[in-house]
DNA sequence: GTGTCGTCAAGAGCAGTGCTCTCGATTGCC
DNA sequence: GGCAATCGAGAGCACTGCTCTTGACGACAC
């Protein structure tokens, strides 16, 4: 029957998920640079060989921890986000914030293989990109239902965005249903700002800088919401 | 005489800088988990042990790489500041993000060394902060003439920093001497913003979104100069 | 000028790495 | 029961960072 075939498969996807959870916890020690096939091989009691049959070489190895990384974080965001009033859209933002740093400070050396530099061949592959975009589809959805409930109000300090990012706008409007160029130009600057003080504090460019982290975090994404136009 | 000590000695620093060039054009090409000390070592004709000579180990080439990227960096910021009228303070904030996305932009690989995840060990050590420093006091400067000169208005839309960041806003003050704890607050989120955008480009999180990239940071960057309250 | 000492490059060698290949053994399907 | 696909083990290759020893060269005191 298919059942034999499907528990040959099966234990197939148990050890590769062992691989990847061994993998994880030596890439939360050691880094990247430091995760060793044949090192996870010997915890596994295999030979390094062996584990060539899941995975066809240590970037792909590193590749399936990036797309398990977006994935994880992007279940941390998305539940953060749900636990916070639906039409508390500065609520919600700062439990993204919030979810978002401290996934990064609590797992640096996994933060570090998604947003900082991308160790597997110079771009990471097509693979990686859907994953990815999961956080920031909680994001959109919370701008966009701000701007469809009309509580998002950007306050006219800033010039407009030039044509020349139209078409961007219109890709990331996908994301955005609803929103104007100035709004998306504001919501993508508010993403990378929330990103830029995560990995400055996780990467230690506030070592000797700013100490209490939490707090300026706090102060900096309620500062980053105002800006977008999310009610104070 | 001394002058044959000098000699010896001179011949040492040509060699340790002809590493270190080769290194980081190797750098360059193959990012830093793909240095190598023997390829360096074959290009230079040496033996792969001689460079211990004058490195003790890979870790603090790398740290010799990081400080001299940091320089390198600060440097190209602080000529980008000198070419702009010193009452033009937008203009020379505008000039130092272009100096620093340029810069990052034509060497990307040199540029997560210094902004993406640390590779050698998971802090930097102390020498690397020194010449770190070297670009945000430019940085601190444009902005402490600002407000010296009273061009400085940050538009009355963000909430007080709380009262638990004024320690760390007094560290900051030293490079921004007569800010405010505001005004130390919203410089910070300037340049974490500038380095967020930055590593957001150079580490691929843009792709299939933002594709006219230059005109984006330009626009973004002004933003982020309003929000400060540079003149418009 | 001679001898001594410090500096240096070369070479061999060790433990570790990613990856390939071959070879039995086991498993699943007809 | 036999066939074919799958899998783990093992050996081996080329490479890495790093250590240690050896021998040569240059700088200095005498």
């Amino acid at each position: 029957m298919n059942a034999s075939r499907t528990a040959r498969e099966r234990v197939r996807a148990e050890l590769t998920r062992e691989i990847t959870d061994i993998a994880r916890r030596h890439l939360a020690v050691d880094g990247a640079a430091g995760l060793s096939l044949r090192a996870v091989a010997r915890e596994m009691g295999m030979v390094s060989s062996a584990i060539y049959r899941y995975f066809p070489s240590r970037d792909d190895l590193l590749t399936a921890l990036i797309i398990d990384g977006y994935n994880a974080l992007g279940e941390a965001v998305e539940k953060a986000d749900a636990t916070v009033p639906r039409d508390d859209f500065t609520g919600r933002w700062l439990a993204v914030c919030r979810a978002v740093r401290e996934w990064a400070v609590a797992r640096p050396h996994e933060y570090a293989l998604l947003y900082g530099s991308p160790v597997p061949g110079y771009r990471a592959p097509e693979d990686t990109i859907a994953p990815g975009a999961r956080g920031v589809a909680v994001f959109g959805r919370i701008v966009a239902e701000a701007v469809a409930a009309e509580r998002l109000a950007p306050p006219a300090v800033l010039p407009e965005p030039p044509p020349a990012i139209a078409p961007d706008a219109e890709v990331v409007r996908t994301l955005i249903p609803g929103a104007s160029d100035d709004v998306i130009s504001r919501a993508v600057t508010a993403w990378t700002g929330l990103f830029g003080m995560v990995s400055f504090e996780v990467f230690g460019q506030f070592t000797n800088t700013i100490d209490h982290r939490a707090e300026f975090f706090e102060h900096a994404m309620t500062c980053l919401a105002r800006v977008l136009g999310l009610p104070a």
